[in-house]
DNA sequence: GGAGAAATTATACACTTGCATAATTACGCG
DNA sequence: CGCGTAATTATGCAAGTGTATAATTTCTCC
């Protein structure tokens, strides 16, 4: 007798516990957190509803698990392609061109954003990674500006440095959403080359020039 | 014998429909659309779960709503202080200004729009309202660009136009988001400060001086 | 190959949800 | 005053929710 009709496999844990955030996120992304159901998750990630409590021990617990996931996801991916580049001004570069490209820049990143932000707002565990996580966002970029009009000659204090990184960060975090929210309203890479432009005015620095080191 | 006990009293059409309008835009902001259910929106609105249904056919419709009312509120907020304003560099100011402090920025509006994303990203209705409103600000916004750089002495062509319209307003979205999810982040009228240097950076307009005439 | 343990499924339960429908109550109008 | 109509409440229902627990199945190890 061939096991091939055997009723379920034997996985890894980390994998499925893995294969279960990726469908929760697919979930939220799609119906929100609340419309993200203990059984609609298990279907898409072809289990029993059961499974999930052997693995999490609450929904609660699982969403906290997918969103920390999704947000260590979105730091890889903004910080990931500049991290080797030479000079500030180059690296400051990429970090807008990363943050206002695909796959940062997508729609389901922007539902996925939004439906998080009320359980953020009220879960304390969700609100410190949600914090931790933005200002690592605004202090890497504030180093990064500093360290590019040092490199231009023209360093800048400490106050007028956190306002060139909260106006930069606002400029990229509004074509971030708008890119999301209105997939088809932009040519491939508008957005970046706005991002460029608006840095490049809002800081004084020239970020057009394609050589960097 | 006194009716000080009577049960219930009857209310104007229009207005129990606003008042479960806002007791729905309450527990939206609060709970998210599942989250607002139609027993906590008629207890919020001290009315009997069945009179919902009296006023609206269904849950949807309420919701619908809802959005538009908010929608319309938020537009009006934006708009109605710079409306009168002289020069266009000054009503430029004005709705940089008006787009940057409450009641516009605020955690409640902001809870708002992520609450209702998913909805409006679905429903071919609300899909078409949020649309609407979206591009009349940043074709409004795109007027006034053009205006003050025009009086400046300084017009630019269409494709340059929109670019400007594009960035302002992300610029003036980002801080508005900033402000809305860490409301104790910025100190009273930083914001603005930012919004307003950002903007004049991005245009090289000069939008700091007070007198506008 | 077969026992033991862990992964997975199967089933059940109490609770909430939106909606429908019937029963009351208030209030204008003759 | 009292009658009728519409506003409002009261009650019920089927479907969906998270979670708990019992029943199976797979796989490892000897």
């Amino acid at each position: 007798m061939t096991d091939e009709r055997r009723k379920f496999k034997r996985e890894p844990a980390e994998a499925r516990k893995e294969a279960l955030i990726l469908a929760t996120l697919e979930l939220v992304a799609e119906n929100g957190v609340r419309g993200a159901t203990v059984r609609g998750i298990a279907q898409r990630a072809d289990v029993t509803q059961g499974l999930i409590r052997h693995y999490f021990s609450s929904k609660e617990e699982l969403i906290i698990a997918a969103y920390e996931h999704h947000m260590n996801q979105m730091t890889d991916l903004t910080f990931a392609p500049g991290a080797a580049a030479g000079s500030a001004r180059a690296r400051l570069r990429a970090f807008v061109d990363g943050s206002l490209t695909p796959p940062v820049v997508d729609p389901r990143a922007l539902a996925l954003w939004a439906s998080f932000l009320n359980k953020v707002q009220n879960d304390p565990q969700m609100k410190e990674t949600h914090e931790r996580t933005y200002a690592y966002f605004r202090d890497r970029l504030e180093v990064l500006i500093a360290a590019a009009l040092e490199e231009a000659g023209r360093p800048a204090p400490a106050a007028r440095l956190r306002q060139l990184a909260i106006a930069c960060n606002a400029v990229i975090d509004g074509l971030w959403l708008e890119g999301g929210a209105l997939p088809d309203a932009f040519a491939p890479g508008e957005l970046v080359e706005i991002g460029r432009h608006s840095v490049a005015a809002i800081t004084g620095l020239d970020l057009m020039q394609e050589a960097g080191t």
